[in-house]
DNA sequence: GTCTATAACTTGATAGAC
DNA sequence: GTCTATCAAGTTATAGAC
């Protein structure tokens, strides 16, 4: 077992707190009662409060956008492709939610010049998403409905997976996975459903 | 026109300003700007900042919790009624999308009692949801996946709309309800869109 | 690196004059 | 009802001893 740094352990704690609390509501000296530190100490390893919400939103906006490259690259289906994002972003949602809840909800606390850069790449990854649906209707495989709905109804219907607190025994991550990419492919109602 | 009363412009005031900063970092200073008083004249007129957004959550609850007593009513299919309570869901939220913004994301900053009641209030919306859907999936005409699965993600689905900040004119509410509806029920591939 | 002490500021809320 | 003045408590962040 690898020793996390402090460094590491306050970012990880400090992920947990903005994720129960919200970034504006998590105070320094929260933060330093649960990594056992005052919280001036807290200023030896990083620069600022800002800092932390920072690296965590970077951090995760680039495991997206390299997931993007590798997906764009597949030779296959749109369908497959959208359902590889999506597979992507749950189980992202699974194994990391405090990091993908602070990306999600508190990137708006972001200040210049990191929001604009955030909300630029948030736009790129948006417009390739995009243009993978539009492409999925020009061949006819999707409903022709506007790209736009489809991609936001898409990215937001997942948004709830890192919500859960505790890993249902009941419902594991791979039945999850499956069951949220069938309903968003395939539709509540019964017709569409693919043998896979 | 009937002219609004201090008391409801500082209501509808604050729902913008939680909306756009957050409940936490909406301060009672930035609020009192907005309406043009100091901010210890709006003391006048609430006893404090919670209570403004007690009430933003609790009035949104009443609605919904109203409209789901009507659709238990109908006589009609379960995929009838989702696609009913889906429709509301929408409509509340393209009609009145700041208040819908701060009851869906600043509901965690209420305090006890308020914040118990309020989450009663939206598991027994969230159970009669649930009741439906799980009707649906035994007369078979839903796929049969997990009740709790298929109500948060289409619960979640469609809270992106309430960000839409100017309604595009290329797209109006009506279309873009139907749009959403149809890919929920019918999924995104081609296979069961039903001609309506 | 961690501490104590503290600067500099913002917060929600109240008291009391008008 | 609105104001000025003010309070107590909380905030991020820094300085300097150890």
């Amino acid at each position: 077992m690898i020793t996390k740094t402090k460094k590491q352990e306050i970012f990880e704690e400090a992920a947990k707190l903005f994720q129960e609390k919200g970034y504006g509501a998590a105070s320094m000296r929260d933060l330093a009662d649960r990594v056992q530190l005052k919280a001036s100490s807290l200023y030896s390893h990083i620069r600022k409060k800002e800092e932390i919400l920072q690296k965590i939103c970077s951090d995760q906006a680039h495991r997206f956008t390299e997931a993007m490259g590798e997906v764009e690259k597949m030779k296959v289906s749109e369908g497959k492709k959208v359902e590889t994002l999506l597979s992507l972003h749950i189980r992202t949602a699974l194994e990391d939610p405090t990091s993908i809840t602070v990306f999600s909800d508190e990137w708006k606390h972001l200040e210049e010049p990191y929001l604009s850069e955030f909300l630029e790449r948030r736009r790129d990854y948006e417009q390739r998403f995009r243009d993978i649906i539009q492409q999925g209707i020009r061949t006819g495989e999707f409903q022709s409905l506007d790209p736009s709905t489809i991609l936001y109804t898409l990215l937001t219907a997942i948004r709830w997976l890192h919500y859960r607190q505790r890993p249902d025994s009941s419902m594991d991550a791979e039945k999850l996975e499956k069951e949220v990419v069938s309903l968003l492919m395939g539709g509540l109602k019964i017709g569409s459903q693919l043998v896979s």
